[in-house]
RNA sequence: GGCCUUGUGGUCAAGCGGUUAAGACGGAGCCCUCUCAAGGCUCAAUCCCGGGUUCGAUUCCCGGCAGGGUCACCA
């Protein structure tokens, strides 16, 4: 059969290059010995999600602590699955969580050599190896239709053999050079499929970035390179962009493990040199006690989005994906206090090998003690940002009044005061912590533990005394004298020793001062919530408050 | 189902033939304290099972079992 002529038929293209001129096109990189070249290669399909952000991070890590390259390339091979603004989105999403590309799709950097970093754009790069391989006899016409392969996959299923186009069943792989020219002539659309050399029956061990080494089988399947659109597969872009793009470690979910056979496969018939292969596990979640891989659809918590809306600060997500991506984050961290995160040498080899399961209280955690890190300043910043995206008109209006907003984050910090309070676990909650300093937000719960008089009597008896230029000794001493007036225990002690003889201790009292002040028997130190207030409003709470 | 892969407390996990089996989150309790938060201290809780190999297995081998991934003209 000629297969030149037979590649001429099937590519027609006449904008090719010689196949030398691409290599020449992307020239090696200059980059210093280990330096890594990584890359994210999402679909422009939807939004990016956790999932993406983690692995995301352990791609820019490592180039970013190898000197090396972190790009972007946009796999949008499937048309069908192209959304509107994906592909800045994606950039804005990491950028958010403080990761940059340093070159690719709508980066703007003068180290875009290696694109076009759309893969739909790349077509005649792919299109001319693929009419190499035909002309190689590596690659061949497939007409089976949809309906076709179905039966022939039923019938696999049926038989309990392996499913798929290889051996026996690719039977477009030898067929005669009339039929070929028969079935262009009719019009049938066809794929180009790759006339597989390899054997299920040789195994050998591979060594993955992440997993260690692992047994892969050779691949026997004549996989589709080329679909009938004439853009290609993922398997085939994967192995010319990475060659191309000079990728150095390909970092991507273990569910392409089992198409590594093909990917190697390709390299080999391409005579492209192999890349190294992380595969990372995904992040998981029990769902009705079955633990089960994170899943877009079922699970909000997947999307960036929610931990923006929901206010969680950036570099706490980060953090505590570093504490899965590499468990000896925290113990360095703990040992390196003040440092920045990306001072930590990042360990591909440290990576876990199996899913870790998402823990919303370690990042709740980590997020209350980012967050105790920052300034009053730097909070309001953050919350303020939050809230012109996310809050409310009266959190908007609130947040207006910058000085009083500082204030009560002084008090909430513990600046100035010996301990820092870690009372804020992200934006939203830490707005709704602030309520009860405003009257229009202040929904007070009027629940007692004492009868009537007694709260009024306390209530009147601290109103009569207050006076907000105390210090804080001074207002807790009045405090004490209206316990004892009414029947209260001026000092734990005294209580402690004897409760029966008192209604109840200082502590009784302050938790029904706080009550009407505050709205809730739980709040930061009372004398400076009052202060904050002013004496006016502390009085009208006082009175508001009597039952 | 085939193939690949994983298996240390509730969770994330150190460990790499001999350890009182780290640490963190979460839980319980105590202390501190005007309450809460924070902080300090203490406690409970783990090597999937069965065979080997070995003087000795959480660590090595084999077999189960359980979990995960994957079997497209989607990536």
């Amino acid at each position: 059969m000629d297969l030149k002529k037979l590649a001429e038929v099937l590519i027609p293209d006449n904008d090719l290059l010689p196949l030398d001129e691409y290599e020449k096109a992307y020239p090696a990189r200059e980059l210093e010995k280990g330096a890594e070249v990584t890359r994210l290669a999402p679909s422009p399909t939807g939004f990016i999600h956790l999932g993406n952000l983690y692995s995301a991070l352990a791609d820019e890590r490592i180039a970013h602590t190898t000197g090396g390259i972190f790009y972007l390339r946009i796999e949008d091979t499937d048309l069908k699955r192209k959304v509107d603004g994906a592909v800045e989105s994606v950039i804005r999403s990491l950028k958010y969580f403080g990761l940059n590309f340093d070159e690719g799709a709508e980066i703007d950097s003068p180290l875009n050599k290696y694109g076009p970093y759309y893969q739909r754009q790349r077509a005649s790069i792919y299109r001319a190896y693929v009419k190499d391989l035909i002309v190689r006899g590596l690659a061949y016409p497939c007409f089976c239709t949809e309906d076709e392969l179905n039966a022939v996959r039923e019938e696999q299923t049926e038989r309990k053999e392996i499913t798929g186009y290889y051996g026996k069943y690719a039977k477009c792989r030898n067929l005669s050079e009339e039929e070929i020219y028969a079935n262009i002539k009719a019009g049938k659309p066809f794929v180009i499929r790759l006339k597989s050399q390899g054997n299920t029956e040789n195994k050998f061990t591979f060594r993955d970035a992440i997993k260690g080494d692992i047994t892969v089988t050779e691949n026997d399947q004549d996989v589709v390179i080329l679909k009938s659109d004439g853009i290609p597969t993922y398997h085939f872009a994967h192995a010319i962009d990475d060659h191309f793009m000079h990728t150095t470690l390909v970092i991507r979910g273990e569910e392409w493990l089992s198409s590594l056979p093909i990917h190697l496969e390709l390299f080999k018939v391409l005579g492209f040199q192999l890349p190294k292969y992380g595969h990372t596990c995904s992040l998981m979640k029990v769902d009705n006690g079955v633990k089960r891989k994170l899943s877009k659809r079922k699970d909000p918590e997947l999307s960036l989005d929610y931990y923006r809306s929901a206010g969680y600060y950036p570099k706490a997500v980060v953090k505590y994906l570093m504490t899965i991506l590499n468990s000896n984050f925290e113990e360095w961290e703990r040992k390196n206090p003040q440092a920045d995160y990306r001072d930590f040498k990042f360990s591909i080899g440290k990576m876990g090998k199996s899913g870790a399961l998402f823990d919303i209280d370690k990042l709740n955690d980590i997020s209350k003690a980012e967050l105790a890190n920052l300034s009053a300043e730097e909070t309001y910043d953050f919350l303020n940002g939050w809230v012109n995206e996310f809050g409310s008109d009266t959190d908007r209006q609130h947040f207006a009044d910058k000085e009083y907003i500082i204030k009560i984050l002084n008090l909430i910090c513990g600046i100035g005061g010996k301990k820092r309070r870690k009372d804020i676990v992200r934006a939203e909650m830490g707005v709704r912590l602030m309520d009860y300093f405003f009257d229009d937000t202040f929904k007070p719960a009027y629940e007692y533990r004492y009868d009537k008089d007694t709260v009024n009597a306390v209530l009147d008896g601290f109103a009569a005394v207050y006076d907000e230029n105390d210090d804080n000794s001074a207002w807790f001493a009045k405090v004490k004298g209206v316990a004892a007036a009414n029947g209260f225990a001026a000092e734990m002690s005294e209580y402690k020793a004897n409760p029966e003889s008192f209604k109840g201790s200082v502590a009784d009292v302050a938790e029904i001062l706080r009550i009407a002040v505050a709205g809730s028997p739980n709040s930061p130190d009372l004398c400076t919530v009052m202060g904050i207030l002013g004496k006016a409003r502390t009085l009208a709470r006082l009175n508001a408050g009597k039952i």
